[in-house]
DNA sequence: ACGCTTTCCGGAAACGTTTTAGTATGGCAG
DNA sequence: CTGCCATACTAAAACGTTTCCGGAAAGCGT
């Protein structure tokens, strides 16, 4: 048997007819369980996989899903093994379902919103996790209106009350300024992302609200708008070198700033945790390669996958039954992890 | 016009019958260019897409273009952000064919090879890139045998003379044992992978034929197998420091490593740069950040992208005129990136 | 007017699968 | 013996598209 035509060569090979082979091996319940057993071994000697075309066209499904990420300069350089380490924990509950996952990468030359309809418009995924969202998300009414069970990694405000599941910056920027004021500063400046995503805004709501729940009013010459790089790091060190009265503490959004800040400060003769305390956002990659080993904060990406994958299984009206989920919205908390760059206080 | 159900709808809302329909989208010769329009112009007006599944069934080709990838830990630690380096370059070239990148990240408790035989099987993509190879890798049958065009990313000996892509790890290690001997050293260690992959024994091979090439006799106790991460480059710093006869350099294969063997030198009092010199391998993403900055190589993750689309559509039938490729294996050379941590020199 | 080619389009088959509807068989109660 | 249900199967329709084949209309030289 060397050529595996279809399904037909098998049903021709085991002498019964097409449909009953497709039911034995779907586990369809009306076939002797004797005839089953003899196509489950001729499927398997013969090598036979049902075509995935012929199957999908024909009931709709593929038992794929998708991840939407942005392959663009950015989020190549600060996302990092954020998306390979959280396919892990998805992968660990979909392979359950038997799902497979496919991740699909925008073309950084092309509109996510364009990539997004024509892989949707394709059938070839039956629900997608989308990442990096906006404010205001096109992507997010376009799958609302295709119908197509999504979670959106990051929240939004587009599309009605739609799922998504989202970092707590809130609780990492409270936590990063509480930790600050115990150490007796008051004037903290906050290093943000100058494009439009979402992170940037709340983050800097959040240290805001923080600041004032100390008593301290906020100050905008201290938030800081430089690019998510290491040269915006060298650059809100500049910044923060050129401020009138001068910040005790940074908290960075990005930790590839780090390295750009810690440069600018050498070169002016600033230790951080010595002369200046610095918080950083996200521990891996780099941020405890640093020396003095940058203060920020750490999760687990496997877990945050499971937790996306159970999510995403709730909307599936196919599998919500096993994961009857009453939130629809998560917020994914963070763990301090304590270093050097912040041991500077002010405290006596 | 809420619902476009396919093909037939718009035949219908244009009056004209669907085969004519199909060939004015496909770009077939024997249609009114007049027709054409008007049936671009409707398509494009009610949004409607060829289901991908229905065409794909028919013609028996997806337009897509797989990827292969492991997410597991190691590879997560160590890749970083390769992948998502590379898609960038791949995808610059696909979409000139209207080829779309899919990612198949291989669950880690599954068998690549059965992994990758399910994705062939049910016939999503029309070429394969995979990575990782080993050095004996049934992948690469399977591939050759489903007839199935592919390029490996990593050489391998299975499966005949197959198109793969590697790495110049030769040129690496002759390069950083050059650097090294040209500084005076004599005893030079490497830190290489324990486990199986392929780059391990290339790299160490290398190593070894650049030695005595300088006519070092190499010294298999100067090999320190540890596993590729912080603890194993600590674990390395440890096993170097038990040597009788201690080395004045050291070469890394994972960058990883260096942050642990820095802690250990560290522990002893020993500073890179100043009392060993250190040379690591890839540059990205951590190299830099280290304090004295490691020396060590670094290349565009975007080219290699080019390359391999390039070398794989090379490989491809209805693409291959485009792309007359003699040489169905490349090596990729790396740069140097001097830092400081191999400033260490015993020349007087 | 005729035959020929070219241009354009409609009809229908085909791709491989799942699923619906229908059928033969046998058991069992009436 | 008849009617009825359960079981296990077959035959055929359907999914949406591309492509082969044939044919109508038009152009053109004779």
């Amino acid at each position: 048997m060397p050529q595996m035509k279809g399904i037909r060569q098998l049903a021709k090979h085991l002498d019964i007819s097409i449909g009953t082979v497709s039911r034995a091996l779907n586990g369809r319940p009306d076939v002797n369980e004797e005839t089953r057993k003899r196509v489950l071994a001729a499927a398997e000697e013969l090598g036979y996989v049902a075509n995935q075309s012929g199957r999908s066209l024909r009931q709709g499904t593929t038992n794929v899903i998708g991840l939407m990420i942005e392959s663009s300069k950015e989020t190549v350089e600060n996302s990092d093994n954020f998306f390979l380490g959280v396919t892990g924990g998805l992968q660990s509950v979909l392979s359950r379902h038997k799902l497979d996952l496919l991740m699909l990468p925008c073309p950084n030359d092309e509109d996510p919103h364009e990539y997004l309809k024509r892989m949707v418009a394709r059938r070839i995924v039956d629900a997608m996790i989308i990442s990096a969202t906006q404010r205001v998300d096109k992507r997010i009414d376009l799958l609302v209106k295709a119908k197509i069970p999504f979670v959106a990694l990051g929240r939004s405000t587009s599309g009605g009350n739609h799922t998504w599941i989202d970092l707590d910056f809130e609780g990492v920027a409270a936590c990063a300024v509480d930790r600050l004021v115990s150490k007796g500063h008051r004037r903290i400046a906050i290093a943000a992302p100058s494009n439009d995503i979402n992170l940037g805004y709340i983050f800097v709501d959040a240290y805001r609200q923080s600041l004032e729940r100390h008593g301290i009013t906020y100050d905008p010459s201290l938030v800081i708008r430089v690019k998510s790089s290491e040269q915006g790091g060298y650059q809100a060190g500049h910044e923060l070198l050129r401020l009138d009265s001068k910040p005790t503490a940074i908290i960075l959004i990005y930790e590839l700033m780090a390295i750009g800040l810690y440069r600018r400060l050498n070169e002016a003769g600033i230790v951080p945790g010595r002369d200046l305390a610095v918080i950083g956002f996200r521990e891996e990659p780099r941020g405890k390669f640093l020396q003095p080993s940058l203060t920020c904060f750490r999760m687990s990406l496997r877990d945050l996958g499971v937790e996306l994958a159970e999510t995403l299984l709730a909307t599936m009206p196919a599998y919500a039954e096993h994961y009857p989920k009453g939130a629809r919205n998560t917020i994914w908390p963070l763990e301090l992890a304590p270093g050097e760059s912040d041991a500077f206080s002010l405290s006596t």
